[in-house]
DNA sequence: ATTTATTGTATCAATATGATACAATATTAG
DNA sequence: CTAATATTGTATCATATTGATACAATAAAT
């Protein structure tokens, strides 16, 4: 949603009016998917990383990214665009005088925020471990919440978050993006949980493997032991190189 | 792309500024997919019908609803979102003056619409031959253009047109809405030419025949008698019940 | 040494898809 | 009227994909 206002906003950077990003970033740790919130100063409402496009400067994509910066300290990130929402009653004054007032803010509120949104949704997909989140000047939090666990969520996020996960779920097997939210190397369990997790059900075992193995991009390498009373499993790699021949074959 | 400003819209009518709607209304004729586009008064400059937001009562959707039926006469139109435009490049100044001087406007061009637009893209989907296609303020045609012979196109939308047949392509097989496409009644043949205009291949005839037969939702009609030396077709009829009923088993 | 949990692989059945064959039939040519 | 021709509906076979089950390998605990 809607990043407030800061003096630096305030001083020369020129916003494109009534239109923001909002960015669903997924991230993949001890099996379970995660999604980055904020959560506003003094309160219990919690909201996905926002903001605005700089109207000389930044394509959208571009504000998305500088958001993610922001957010996460880490560049170059899987995006994908799932959908604009437009709701004549996407205006929530109310809200943003509660968030405004709640982190102490002396100033008047400035009045275009006030003003009905039109925002762009976003999903983001990255490798957790790699993120240093960052909360912006009206979050004393910002940092990872299981997916079945989520707080209360201000403005319409909650259906924003529910559009990206369906919109991940649709992708899933056509691009193979979901490798960017594994860390370097994992076991086919690892792999496994976070399918299972993103569709919402179980999945068999064997014939799992039989998939991920036939897609011709993993690349096997040393063995994993757990400590756990049975046969250690293989660690995998996704391999960038034979996946982006696969691609050229298409 | 952005409609020009009537004397309606001066006249009390609120917009969102910066924001557009772009619609890709597709229609299929003579065993070709067509698209309606409008012609600049007095140019050969084609664009998509398109139009902006009423600030105080329209949904987005609601505006794209709204554009449809003032270009093409009808309502409940199958509509799918498939994508923002957000460059910072899509500031058309130059070009909307020319549109307004060629449409012969005495008035002043309103600023406004020289300004950086964020443009949403719709596709839509329906019976061509339901509708009247009608021309706004600063058109002297409105009409079916076949996807094989697009002219020149004025702004971005060429590229828009190529991101919604992509999207079209990609919907194909999960939803069904290719059936707004047809008429009433049609042959397999029919069907079967729509489905290779839009994904770009040949398809093989018998297997189409049994993986539409297989879906279980068209009702077979009586048999249709082109005047060809050879057995007569079987005409189909898209039964939306069995549909209905289809999609609540799963 | 035996037990237990988990892993990697094989295998068989059930489905889905690709390719080909062929009978049915509406019209035209002779 | 008969034969030729084009197109349609359906069947069938081979191949590929997917679902379900079996089983041997093995790391640690008993």
């Amino acid at each position: 949603m809607q990043k407030k206002v800061t003096d630096e906003d305030l001083s020369g950077e020129k916003f494109i009016p009534n239109i923001s990003v909002d960015i669903v970033i997924f991230g993949f740790h001890n099996r379970q998917l995660k999604i980055l919130l904020l959560r506003f100063k003094n309160t219990s409402l919690y909201a996905l990383p926002g903001g605005f496009i700089n109207e000389e400067e930044e394509d959208i994509e571009e504000a998305v990214e500088r958001v993610l910066t922001e957010r996460t300290g880490i560049k170059d990130i899987y995006l994908e665009q799932f959908g604009v929402f437009g709701s004549k009653k996407r205006a929530f004054g109310e809200t943003h005088k509660h968030i405004h007032e709640s982190a102490g803010k002396t100033t008047e509120l400035n009045q275009w925020i006030t003003q009905r949104f039109v925002t762009v949704g976003y999903y983001a997909l990255l490798n957790l471990k790699d993120t240093i989140p960052n909360p912006d000047d009206v979050s004393d939090f910002c940092g990872w919440i299981d997916i079945n666990e989520m707080p209360t969520l201000a403005f319409d996020h909650k259906s924003i978050i529910e559009k990206a996960l369906e919109s991940l779920r649709m992708m899933l097997d056509l691009k193979l993006a979901v490798f960017n939210l594994m860390p370097e190397s994992f076991t086919m369990n690892d792999l496994q949980s976070l399918y299972e997790t993103i569709l919402g059900k179980k999945l068999q075992r064997t014939n799992f493997q039989r998939k991920m193995l036939s897609l011709g991009i993993l690349e096997r390498l040393d063995k994993h032991w757990t400590g756990g009373a049975h046969k250690a499993a293989y660690l995998y790699r996704f391999d960038k190189n034979k996946y982006n021949e696969m691609q050229k074959e298409k």
